[in-house]
RNA sequence: GCCGGGGUGGGGUAGUGGAUAUCCUUGGGGACUGUGGAUCCCCGGACCCGGGUUCAAUUCCCGGACCCGGCCCCA
C-alpha cells in the first residue's frame, strides 16, 4: 500500500509547463520590445500593496473582489488587483522625473473572483502609461503600442481596436437631458448583455425620452470608421460634441498609421464606471468571440486623487489569458528558437573535458547547447537529441578529441560535417535552426 | 457570492454494486556496445475527498474541494 500526498493549486491560479511558457514568454518579449522601440522603460513594483490604495480609487466594491489581509503587523494589505495605481503612486513620489513619461511593466496581478474563460484570479498584465502629456498624440501612442503589440505577435487583421471618448458621451448624454451620466454610463456598458426594453426603462431613468433614447441605442449599436463618426451622431450636434468628434478623429488618424489593423469607434465602450476622463479603447478578436483583449484610457484625475500633484495620464493594460485564447484558436500558439539548438553527444567518458570544451565554443554562437548527462551509448543520445527537438548533434569521441575537431550532424537532413576546434563558434554562427517547433 | 455541467494512471480511454479495473500513449530501465524518435524485453502509474445506503461502493445518494462554462464584476 503506497501513500502518497497530492497537493491541488489555489482556486484560479495556474502551473505554466514548459510548452505554455514558451509561447507566453513570447508575447512578453514582443510587448516589452514594442515599448521600448517607443522609448518606453520598465518600472516594477510590490506585489502586495496598502488596501488604502485602492479604497481611494475604486471604494469598497473592488476591495471586496481583492485578496486581502492584515498582515502580523497589522497592516492592511492587499495582493495589487491592478498595475496602474502603484505606477500612479511611484510617479507621485518621485518630483523629479522629466515628463512626458513612458513607463511599463509586466506585474502579476490577482483578483478574488470566480475563474471564468480568459479569467483566473492571477495572470500577467503588461501595462504601459504615458505621464504628463495630455496631448491626442500621446492617447494615439498608447493606443498604437497596444496594437503594435497584437501586430507583433501576427494577430494583424485577426482584431480591430475600437475606441471612444466618454467626455464625447457625457456630451451627448448632456444634450439630450440626461441627469445622471454615470448610471447612463452603467447602462451603456452593459447594453450588450441586456435586453431593448431595460435598456429604454433604465434609460428613462436617468431623464431620457425614449425617442433619444431610441436615437442613441442605435448610435452605440454600430461601430464606425473614425471619419463617419457624424454619421451615427448627427441626431446630437453641440460645439463640446464637435470639438470631441474631432479629437477622436485625429487619435483614429494617427493610430493607423502605427498599426496594420483597423481602429473603430465603437460608442458602447465605456470601461466599466472607473476612472477614465477622455478616450477609452478596447482590441477585441474580429470573430468577437472573447471578451476584451486589453484595455485602457485616459485617466487625468487619478494623480490629483491620490497627491497633491496634477498628472494627465494615458495608458493600457493587456493580459495573458485572453490573448493566450486567441492565440491558441489563431495557431500562434507556438515558439520556434531564434538560434539553432545542439545536442553535445560523448561517446565516451574520457572526452568528457574535451566535450564541455566544445560545448562552450558552440554556446558562444548558438542557442541552447545542452551536454549528454546520460553516458549511454551514442544512439541513446541521439534519441535524447532528438527529444529535446535539438536542431544540431555534436557528437565528440576518441577519434574527434584525436583529431581536435567536432562531428555536427544535421538532426533533420542527417548532414554531417567535421569541423576544426577553432572553427565552431565561426561554423554555429552560419547554421540555422529550424522554425517548426510544436508548442 | 450565485447558477449549470464534469471527474478512472502524466495524457486519452473501456468497464463494473463483488474477483489481479481495460486498452493506447507517455514515463523509467535494459538489449542493439560511434549514428537517432524503430524493434524487443522488463517496470512504474488511476477510480477527487468525506459521509451515507449496502454483506459489499470506483459504480447509487448527499456534501465538500477542484475543473469547465455562465451570472455579478471587470483592473
Amino acid at each position: 500500500m503506497r501513500r502518497t500526498m497530492t497537493f491541488e493549486r489555489v482556486r484560479g491560479f495556474r502551473d505554466h509547463y514548459p510548452e505554455d511558457m514558451m509561447p507566453r514568454k513570447k508575447i512578453f518579449k514582443v510587448a516589452e520590445e514594442s515599448a521600448e522601440s517607443l522609448g518606453f522603460k520598465k518600472v516594477d513594483f510590490p506585489s502586495l500593496e496598502y488596501l488604502d490604495l485602492y479604497r481611494l480609487k475604486s471604494g469598497e466594491e473592488l476591495v471586496g473582489q481583492t485578496f486581502s489581509f492584515v498582515d502580523k503587523g497589522g497592516r492592511e494589505v492587499t495582493m495589487i488587483p491592478e498595475a496602474t495605481p502603484s505606477v500612479v503612486r511611484m510617479i507621485t513620489a518621485r518630483k523629479d522625473l522629466i515628463k512626458p513619461i513612458r513607463w511599463y511593466s509586466l506585474p502579476k496581478i490577482f483578483r478574488y473572483e470566480e475563474p471564468q474563460a480568459g479569467r483566473y484570479r492571477e495572470h500577467y498584465q503588461f501595462n504601459a502609461d504615458i505621464f504628463g502629456a495630455d496631448s491626442p498624440e500621446a492617447d494615439a501612442e498608447i493606443i498604437g503600442l497596444a496594437g503594435m503589440i497584437l501586430d507583433g505577435l501576427g494577430l494583424a487583421s485577426r482584431y480591430e481596436i475600437r475606441i471612444n471618448s466618454r467626455p464625447l458621451l457625457e456630451s451627448i448624454l448632456n444634450s439630450v437631458g440626461c441627469r445622471n451620466v454615470p448610471a447612463a454610463f452603467g447602462v451603456i456598458d452593459r447594453f450588450r448583455k441586456i435586453d431593448r426594453e431595460e435598456f429604454f426603462s433604465e434609460m428613462s431613468a436617468t431623464g431620457i425620452d425614449s425617442e433619444r433614447t431610441e436615437l442613441l441605442y442605435s448610435m452605440i449599436s454600430q461601430t464606425v470608421e473614425p471619419g463617419k463618426i457624424r454619421d451615427v451622431t448627427g441626431g446630437f450636434a453641440s460645439p463640446s460634441v464637435d470639438a470631441e468628434i474631432s479629437r477622436l478623429q485625429y487619435i483614429g488618424d494617427l493610430v493607423s498609421r502605427m498599426i496594420l489593423s483597423p481602429v473603430k469607434v465603437d460608442l458602447s465602450i465605456v470601461r466599466g464606471l472607473a476612472y477614465y476622463t477622455g478616450v477609452v479603447f478596447e482590441a477585441y478578436d474580429v470573430m468577437g468571440k472573447h471578451r476584451a483583449i486589453l484595455g485602457g484610457g485616459r485617466y487625468d484625475g487619478l494623480a490629483a486623487l491620490m497627491s497633491d500633484q496634477d498628472i494627465p495620464a494615458v495608458g493600457f493594460g493587456m493580459g495573458d489569458a485572453v490573448i493566450e485564447l486567441l492565440m491558441k484558436e489563431e495557431g500562434k500558439w507556438f515558439y520556434a528558437n531564434e538560434k539553432p539548438s545542439f545536442y553535445v553527444c560523448c561517446t565516451r567518458k574520457e572526452s568528457k573535458s574535451y566535450a564541455f570544451a566544445v560545448s562552450r565554443e558552440v554556446r558562444s554562437g548558438g542557442g541552447a547547447t545542452i551536454d549528454d548527462l546520460s553516458n549511454r551509448g551514442l544512439s541513446a543520445q541521439l534519441r535524447n537529441a532528438a527529444g529535446e527537438k535539438c536542431d544540431y548533434a555534436v557528437i565528440i569521441g576518441e577519434r574527434e578529441e584525436a583529431s581536435r575537431t567536432a562531428t555536427f550532424r544535421n538532426l533533420v537532413s542527417g548532414e554531417q560535417k567535421e569541423i576544426e576546434y577553432g572553427k565552431i563558434g565561426q561554423h554555429v554562427l552560419t547554421l540555422k535552426g529550424k522554425s517548426e517547433n510544436k508548442a
